[in-house]
DNA sequence: TCAACATTTCAATACTAATGGAGATGTTGA
DNA sequence: TCAACATCTCCATTAGTATTGAAATGTTGA
């Protein structure tokens, strides 16, 4: 991933509705999810939505299809994975201190191993109504 | 991580200065370096450098203190690897195909591995002038 | 063809961020 | 104490972002 992508990524995931939006997305799978679902889920307008997901599809970090007269958004996974792709060999680069312990949070408490093939198919680890706290153990 | 604080911490990204801020604090290690040299190094004045670190500092991702007459900056690795952490968890929840991927790019070309006791101490991964553009086999 | 619907586009407004220069603050060595 | 230095703070300006409501676009089923 370009250092100008990264950018773009990063300003995307840097407002609350469009991290939330990523958040349902990557919960919601290969499917995708309509614009007004989304919007509903949020409670945010029509106006409102597309502006914002037409903000995270400029970045690369969701397309979309018509279907019907609905609007359907997926998360753009090879552009997710490669920002933190980005982060952990551009930005951490190679420090160990850095990635590592980023590596054990991630599978402490984490309802799913992330880097094994033991990892079921379709998880929902991410419940909506968790999304304005936090769960248990955090704090980095 | 906190929500929120993922946000700033996306924001504090979002911003060319600041994420070569980050990759050259990142570089420097925990010595950090004075604000003077980082806006040398950036050709960035006083004041702007001054803007970009305390938006960093208010966002956890460098920390400062002063030396004599210079105060020196330097990461706050706990909040960066937190941010991947929760971008690993919290983002993507557990789904192999955007974390794994992002795992297998990290390694691959990377100069060092990020994860495993054999990472050397002092990598120096990054040079500062392969920061424009990018090196050899990227494009999530 | 037409009404109902889902979504986008447009325009006005408010807000926040980035920049550059001038001056203030704190530190050093003489 | 003072001049030189490193950095920060303040101010004005400019640019970009978020929000809202109204209108436009494209789709469906009758």
């Amino acid at each position: 991933m370009r250092e100008d992508q990264a950018l773009l990524a990063f300003a995307a995931l840097s407002q609350e509705h469009r991290l939330r939006i990523i958040r349902l997305l990557v919960e919601a799978g290969p499917e995708g999810m309509a614009a007004g679902a989304l919007g509903e889920k949020l409670g945010a307008g029509s106006s409102k939505m597309s502006f914002h997901l037409s903000h995270l599809e400029q970045a690369g970090l969701v397309r979309s299809h018509r279907d019907g007269r609905l609007i359907i958004y997926a998360v753009e996974v090879a552009t997710l994975s490669g920002l933190i792709a980005f982060l952990l060999k551009d930005c951490c680069g190679g420090r160990p201190e850095i990635c590592a312990p980023a590596f054990a949070e991630a599978r402490a408490e984490g309802p799913i191993k992330c880097s094994g093939p033991e990892a079921p198919k379709h998880p929902r680890l991410i419940s909506a109504d968790r999304l304005p706290g936090e769960s248990v153990a955090e704090e980095a």
